[in-house]
DNA sequence: GGAGCGATGTCCT
DNA sequence: GGACATCGCTCCG
């Protein structure tokens, strides 16, 4: 009873596109037989050469290779010294398009999410995984580990599937901590939804 | 509940 | 050397 994993085609399309589609569906980490999910409600599109806010804006290098690798791979980097960000990859091979997870609401493996924030067993469900940072950490997600893994792949210990979910209503605003391109509606929420991020 | 700010590693200029 | 797709703490209202 498995539900469907997000096929590589899922991906092929421009960032914007694809932010809107994965908005909804369940992001899974499995780890030893424990597995950790939550549901997409905050995500970032990044484009590549003609954005100047990508990583991929000045072109191809040793950090930002996975974005022009094919699509469907995991772009995990690490920010302000202590934080890790996970990214995934989309258009075809040779465009640098991305979409950057922000913020899910968590499903399943509430107590090892908490375990892994560094929270009590009873802290708000809404400090375990609002925010890029946050979500990272509560799915010992980290680059040395799943940069560049695929996750279209059930295999790869990190994967998204479709459960059904159809978000009511998505809201586009400004990109977060950006100062270039900065007022470039490219963020995409399920609105109204508690477990976005600010 | 919001503004201000320090922590801290990696990458590019 | 500076910027950085962040977070959590303090202080103030």
């Amino acid at each position: 009873m498995a539900l469907p994993v997000l096929p590589r085609a899922f991906y092929v399309d421009p960032p914007d596109v694809v932010a809107r589609k994965l908005l909804g569906k369940v992001l899974v980490r499995r780890d030893e037989g424990r597995r950790l999910a939550g549901r997409i409600v905050e995500v970032e599109a990044y484009f590549g050469m003609n954005d100047p806010a990508a990583h991929a804006f000045t072109g191809k290098t040793a950090r930002n290779a996975v974005l022009f690798g094919p699509p469907g791979f995991a772009y995990v980097y690490f920010i302000y010294g202590m934080h890790y960000c996970l990214n995934i990859s989309c258009e075809p091979e040779g465009q640098a398009g991305c979409i950057l997870l922000r913020a899910l609401e968590p499903l399943e493996g509430l107590k090892t999410m908490a375990e892994l924030r560094g929270l009590g067993e009873n802290a708000s469900p809404r400090l375990l995984t609002s925010g890029p940072g946050r979500l990272c950490q509560a799915l010992a997600i980290a680059r040395e580990t799943h940069n560049g893994v695929d996750v279209t792949s059930r295999r790869s210990g990190l994967h998204v599937e479709d459960d059904g979910f159809v978000p009511e209503k998505v809201a586009a605003s400004p990109r977060v901590g950006i100062r270039r391109a900065a007022e470039w509606p490219q963020r995409f929420t399920i609105a109204g939804n508690r477990y976005v991020s600010r």
